[in-house]
RNA sequence: GCGCCUGUAGCUCAGGGGAUAGAGCGCCGGCCUCCGGAGCCGGGUGCACAGGUUCGAUUCCUGUCAGGCGCACCA
């Protein structure tokens, strides 16, 4: 662990507990237990350096006021502690503790010598992690919802893999089912237009142009040969041909945004496999299945959820629910302690469900993890484009990636709560890209490394941590950015531990700032040799903390801008 | 009607049981011939409303109101 925030907070909780069973011994302080008390980083700074709530906790079972409580366990404290310069108690009973101010500054030759592993903690302890996100269907081109769940389960993925879990990140192919039928009938529409045909495309297919585009490539390759063919064949042949040719798309455009799975798993396999056959027969044999009306029924009810769902449908085929099912039974089988689904907010009422169908498979329910997503609205001058498949008239990936570039718009879906909705201006988006925070943060890292180059031009080297007095740091900013640097770690773990990229990007904003504070107050590279030499190593931690974190984000460490 | 998410600054949004609630955008005013001005510094009567729990609520709970999304033998 190389979180000195948290092995100062875990110290000082254990000197507080020592201190109140001393205070106990001698019958100063009468309570039955430890209280669940909190050593927390005040908001202000001038409430110390880290502080505890224990003695107004403690008022009401010991019966004394808390300033009293407070003043008893500081008397209790060991005295010969030589890293804290005081303790105080302020307001309605905190006890702060204010330690000697270089504390942090052990913090930068951490950083350097961690180097790319800095801000790796063991949360996970190894445990095997699936993050399952966008598995947006086959059928067309990625839009806005598709992107923001690219961004935010990557993220997600990254920050478990550095969080200390084995993660692996896979996409789910809707490659089987009704929409397939739509889309053979309206590939096969497309493809009789171009030949000159009367044909529509069903008022439930796909209107999208790309339907287009998939008919003529099509045409090209198989000319109109399928034109007199039995038209089953024909819609079979259209759909391989597509389903090929649309993944492959999203292959790349995911690729392109930065985003690469492990495992690309195919529902047609559970189909073919006879793995969702057997997961019904196994839920039958659990008593959780029954038929009514001519369909097979699974008993949700049974799991609070509050109705039955259907999973096989009267005319004998397998609903989408209970191949999903079977995927989720796969996804434990393989080994999976923790299961992370990353939804849009149109799909929540699946998540109770499908608990519920974990449950009944023998598996904790609470090991399936449901992000949901607010749905991107997406604005362009002024008014809400509609990402309707329908309509076909939706901004996709591609040209969002075009418009906007990868760093800002992965930094854009991930910055704000998965739960708030995100509204998308494309204009703003794409007139004032150089306003997005991305920059600030990059132009942070790039800053430094042009002080780097600055310093090399004049034939400098870097120093090694242990030839350099970081005492000499004692400016305001020198230290509030150690200090912020000393915070990364407990961040990764955070975010982590809620599942929440945006905290890493606010992290990440707040670094840039006071490097930027910093940067405008002193000059790294000065005539004096001592100073310049830890300046040198403080801005090569920054640096390295915010690469880090921007590679949690998936979102570039540039040198120049 | 039922369920899930959300109501925080002019706008878009962070944050979160504590001691003075933040950022970006926009607006106004400043920045030393010096490591990159995509930067810095200064300027703010804001937690929807009403109850409850608590020593302490903007944060937790309940209700009301408002917005979004669901409630298929679609996926």
């Amino acid at each position: 662990m190389f979180d000195i925030v948290e092995e100062i907070r875990v110290g000082l909780a254990h000197l507080l507990v020592g201190a109140l069973k001393a205070a106990g011994e001698k019958n100063m302080i009468k309570v039955d237990r430890v209280p669940d008390f909190t050593v927390e980083v005040p908001r202000e700074k001038e409430h110390g350096d880290f502080a505890t709530n224990l003695a107004m906790l403690l008022a009401k079972p010991a019966r004394m006021a808390p300033r009293k409580i407070a003043e008893i366990l500081v008397q209790t404290l060991p005295r010969d502690l030589a890293w804290v310069e005081k303790i105080e108690i302020a307001g309605p009973g905190f006890i702060n503790f204010y330690l000697q101010r270089d504390w942090v500054h052990q913090v930068i030759p951490r950083i350097i010598e961690k180097s790319e592993n800095y801000g790796r903690v063991k949360l996970g302890n190894g445990q095997r992690v699936q993050v399952e996100f966008v598995s947006a269907n086959p059928t067309g081109l990625l839009h806005m919802g598709n992107a923001r769940g690219a961004a935010l389960g990557d993220s997600i993925a990254s920050i478990l893999d550095f969080a200390g879990y084995d993660v692996t990140r896979e996409f789910y192919i809707n490659d089987a089912g009704n929409q397939m039928e739509k889309f053979g009938l309206s590939l096969e529409a497309r493809y009789l237009q171009l030949l000159g045909n009367e044909a529509q495309v069903p008022e439930d297919g796909y209107h999208g142009e790309d339907i287009i585009d998939s008919a003529r490539g099509f045409l090209a390759l198989e000319g109109d040969r399928y034109l007199a063919a039995d038209p089953q064949e024909r819609r079979s042949a259209l759909v391989k041909y597509a389903l090929a040719e649309k993944l492959g798309a999203i292959k790349k455009v995911l690729a392109d945004f930065g985003v690469h799975y492990d495992v690309w798993f195919s529902e047609q396999t559970l189909h073919d496999s006879g793995e969702v056959q057997a997961t019904l027969d196994y839920l039958k044999e659990k008593g959780y299945i029954y038929e009514k009306d001519q369909a097979l029924w699974f008993k949700a009810t049974s799991f609070g959820v509050e109705k039955d769902e259907v999973v096989v449908r009267a005319n004998g085929i397998p609903t989408y629910f209970a191949a999903d099912i079977a995927y989720h039974r796969n996804k434990f089988r393989r080994g999976f302690e923790r299961v992370i689904n990353i939804w849009g907010a149109d799909h929540h009422g699946h998540v109770a469900r499908m608990k519920g169908a974990v449950a009944a498979l023998g598996y904790d329910p609470a090991a399936l993890e449901v992000v949901i997503m607010q749905l991107v609205r997406l604005y362009k001058g002024g008014e809400i484009v509609r990402m309707s498949k329908r309509t076909g008239q939706f901004v996709t990936l591609e040209e969002l990636l075009e418009e906007v570039g990868r760093d800002a718009a992965r930094y854009f879906f991930v910055m704000r709560s998965p739960d708030s909705h995100l509204d998308f201006d494309l204009d703003l988006a794409k007139s004032e890209s150089n306003d997005n925070p991305v920059y600030y943060i990059q132009y942070a890292h790039a800053r430094i490394c042009s002080i780097f180059r600055q310093f090399a031009e004049q034939g400098g080297e870097l120093p090694q941590p242990s030839a350099v007095n970081f005492k000499l740091l004692q400016e305001e900013y020198e230290l509030a950015l150690a200090r912020k640097l000393a915070d990364f770690p407990g961040e990764v773990a955070a975010a982590a531990q809620n599942l929440a990229p945006q905290r890493i990007a606010r992290y990440l904003h707040e670094l840039a700032g006071l490097l930027h504070s910093f940067y405008n107050s002193h000059r790294v590279i000065t005539s004096d040799r001592e100073l310049t030499k830890a300046r040198l190593l403080l801005v090569e931690a920054t640096r390295i903390t915010l690469k880090n974190g921007l590679g949690l984000l998936g979102l570039t460490a540039p040198e120049r801008m």
